[in-house]
DNA sequence: CAGCTTACAGTCATTGTGACCTGAACGCGA
DNA sequence: TCGCGTTCAGGTCACAATGACTGTAAGCTG
């Protein structure tokens, strides 16, 4: 790292954080992927929907940055927090230049109801989104494409289940993040393979069928690949 | 962007980049990947090795900082460069905080003679490495993990060669790169079915053998995956 | 021209995957 | 109680992709 040449004008450094969840309504439909977004309340962008985030402090890490302030302002424990992209054009907030660390979060669907709901905090569904302050409409969008792709090559759909899930509730992820049908059967056997699940033995009673088996996440063999650590929180309080 | 709390301390904005090339020694040995170090002149970390970089001025974007600051240090213009990740521990560097944006660049290896040769400016082998200032060990494993999983998916490793190129030559940059050998049929069979590669009729006379044909990569199909757009320089003097 | 090395083309077996089928297990209504 | 419908779960079949291997062509050297 150089010296500082002068001690002028410099960036101001921030971190976002873009954070998918599921819609509760796991009903009948399908489910569909949902983001909390923020209002704000200060100009410049006064009115329009953002990504929850904050400055950086001096002293925190970026990751702790990230998670703190989404907790801060959504109120949500995220089971998943990856770093995404930073931005830093130097016109992408009009006042000041602003370098945005942007981090991209997955939730479990059940934490969804214990977030903060607000005025000021509001989720939107994937297809249906406010206009937003600054590039972050921009940002959501390569978030989106980044969890599409991570999706096919990595195990992270059970980061937006609960602990336990059946495999068509698995599935129903899978269909929901990447928007098409897939062969239950065929899924199946693609997850079985993967070793990364393990069925718990006990199976959902109360369906009007027959009663699927629950399986876990094996979280032993989830560590490979990407040697940058992600964190993967077991639920705290706020 | 929130606004800020207080005008007290803030992190200081660094660019870095991890730049790739092949020895130029293509004779008759297998090429090996070769990164340029910058040597520190200041402290902190004062003689040892370091990641090319600068401060980011209040006004630069990040791509076209890393590529000037890239240039100015080692007189390079890179063929590809994109950005890798943000660094951004509170401990990496003992005085004041600085993150660092990093990117990754390869570079061809015709680009690598013209390139400063000082005492201060060192091309490492892969596995030759010195002692590096701060975390940039850390960093550059990451991208040696970064630009091997990408070579696997994408096709970057023209980036490397020249205009045109030998199928031979091509593999020897994957097999240098990934540290394995391939089977030149398969290898050949796999490139010519991606569709990046264009014939273009010549031949590589003066071979002591049978003359290979020249190869030139096709840019119009190289325009699909990544939607972060990737620069792609055209050589330029520094 | 013999002999060598590399370029380039083709074959065969294995593997992964999409499409489809069949039986099993449960609740529900007649 | 007994079909009946629905979903779970395990299987087969066909095709594409790929690794291992063999064969032929094209240049140079002695």
């Amino acid at each position: 790292m150089p010296r500082p040449d002068e001690a002028g004008a410099q960036a101001r450094l921030a971190v976002s954080t873009v954070i998918f969840a599921l819609s509760p309504d796991a009903g009948a439909a399908a489910p569909s992927l949902r983001i909390p977004l923020v209002r704000r309340l200060r100009e410049p962008g006064a009115g329009r929907w953002a990504l929850p985030g904050g400055w950086l402090p001096v002293d925190e890490g970026l990751d702790e940055a990230a998670g703190r302030t989404l907790n801060e302002t959504t109120g949500l424990a995220p089971t998943y927090l990856e770093q995404l992209y930073t931005f830093g054009a130097p016109d992408r907030s009009p006042d000041e230049r602003v370098v945005s660390v942007v981090y991209w979060a997955l939730v479990h669907s059940d934490e969804v109801e214990r977030a903060v709901s607000d005025e000021n905090v509001c989720w939107f569904d994937e297809d249906d989104l406010p206009e937003l302050a600054f590039d972050h409409l921009e940002i959501l969008e390569y978030a989106l494409w980044r969890l599409r792709t991570k999706l096919q090559y990595s195990r992270i759909a059970h980061a937006l289940l609960g602990e336990v899930f059946t495999m068509a509730e698995l599935r129903g992820v899978h269909e929901a993040v990447l928007r098409t049908r897939l062969d239950p059967a065929n899924f199946r056997r693609t997850m079985e393979a993967s070793g990364t699940l393990v069925d718990t033995g006990q199976r959902l009673a109360g369906t009007p069928h027959r009663p699927p088996a629950l399986y876990r996440f094996d979280t032993a063999s989830a560590r490979r690949g990407d040697p940058i650590h992600h964190i993967t929180r077991t639920r705290n309080a706020s």
